[in-house]
DNA sequence: CTTGGCAATAATATCTGATATTTTTATTTT
DNA sequence: AAAATAAAAATATCAGATATTATTGCCAAG
């Protein structure tokens, strides 16, 4: 979701990897590298090394000899997903809680002050903004569980929660209100310190979420 | 671990994670392309797809405009990967103890079994074929938690194991019969379906593994 | 001697273009 | 309509070229 160095190979990088996770490359569509070529302005060979690092972190399939498709979609997938990032996000936040310093509380506060801004705005239906807003959110979720001490398993947690953003992506509403108090609730959880009231409200609000995208999905209300 | 399809890119990724896993490839090591080329026999585009899949799963570093480098070790970082796995590998034991069916058992019964024989061979002293052994060791773990329905999770694990791996290797000595017998426990509890034993035993069988390998690196006992 | 600066060298990132092999698609035959 | 086959498209892999960036070694200044 963030990362920097601007070099031909991680800008592109980027590029795709968004573009799968808000929907402008459909799951299972195949992505022909002549035509991705063109679209991405780059060379087979930079291309090509993207394509296999978004394949090894699950974005893309690379079936041997056939090229590579986007990821499909499924709703097994979309579950398995939600659980692990629950498991590993309510790990990381219990961590989080026990070891962050008056830095990492300053942090939270701007962040979730921050995303509150930014849902209030949405709530008034300005949807364009989806992109800033869920990176908004990211950067609440992050800042959470910043402090558990653990390079691995924030880089594991950041791979899930990009795989379950697609998949709110996917469909077309938002949960509103509901996510606003959830973020709130979560925030004054951790500020307290409070472990298992953190955890069991993370819990919730990714089953919540994961709910209202099974619903959409059942719906077949989905972004073509 | 294990993975087919013959195609010079996967042999290649397979040899080169083999390599680092199992220590040809030294922590650090600057990946110098040229030599790679030579040792590998394959092109610079494949090597670079490789070292990117390879760099993305974490084995690999590759600082920005400097080439690539084999993943350092770090106290820090093994620990974190103990604790990973730990947290992972119990919950996919969980699952799997609730889910498996009469094939599950069946497998796992067939890799205790291999996995045992191997092992008493091992305590005879015949440390060359510690691969083989590893091999043995992993069909089990991964027969444990097979059914734990969840594709995500098993990939997951199957990345943390393989780092886990890498730090065994890279002491000298094994803990021979302890390990051993922590292995038929499991196996006993497992086939009980007794989910907290399993688990408990999962838990201190790593933590063991990590206290052994935590000792040897103090110790300076590294496999140079 | 050590440190800072600069030239020479090595290595990387990226691109273009070529070829063998494999898939996919279209066409023909039974 | 299914099977067999030919034609076209796409992929995997390789070789070689270039601009850019890192590294190394050398020399002067303190």
């Amino acid at each position: 979701m963030s990362e920097t160095a601007s070099t031909v190979g991680s800008t592109t990088y980027q590029r795709i990897k968004r573009d799968i996770i808000f929907g402008a490359l459909k799951p299972g569509a195949k992505l022909k590298l002549d035509a991705l070529k063109a679209v991405y302005k780059t060379s087979l060979s930079t291309l090509r090394e993207t394509l296999n690092r978004l394949a090894s972190e699950g974005f893309v399939e690379a079936p041997p000899q056939r090229g590579f498709l986007v990821k499909p979609i499924s709703v097994i997938d979309l579950k398995e997903i939600a659980h692990l990032r629950v498991l590993l996000e309510c790990h990381a936040l219990e961590l989080s809680l026990e070891n962050g310093d008056t830095d990492w509380e300053g942090n939270l506060v701007s962040a979730h002050h921050k995303l509150n801004l930014m849902e209030q705005k949405m709530l008034g239906g300005d949807a364009s903004k989806k992109e800033i807003w869920k990176r908004y959110d990211w950067e609440f979720h992050l800042a959470m569980i910043q402090a558990c001490n653990s390079k691995n398993l924030l880089a594991l947690h950041s791979t899930l929660y990009d795989k379950y953003l697609r998949y709110q992506m996917i469909v077309l509403t938002n949960r509103g209100e509901a996510a606003v108090q959830e973020h709130r609730d979560m925030f004054e959880a951790a500020i307290a310190r409070d472990a298992e009231k953190a955890k069991s409200l993370l819990t919730q609000h990714i089953e919540n979420g994961l709910e209202h995208t099974l619903a959409a999905m059942d719906r077949g209300e989905l972004v073509v």
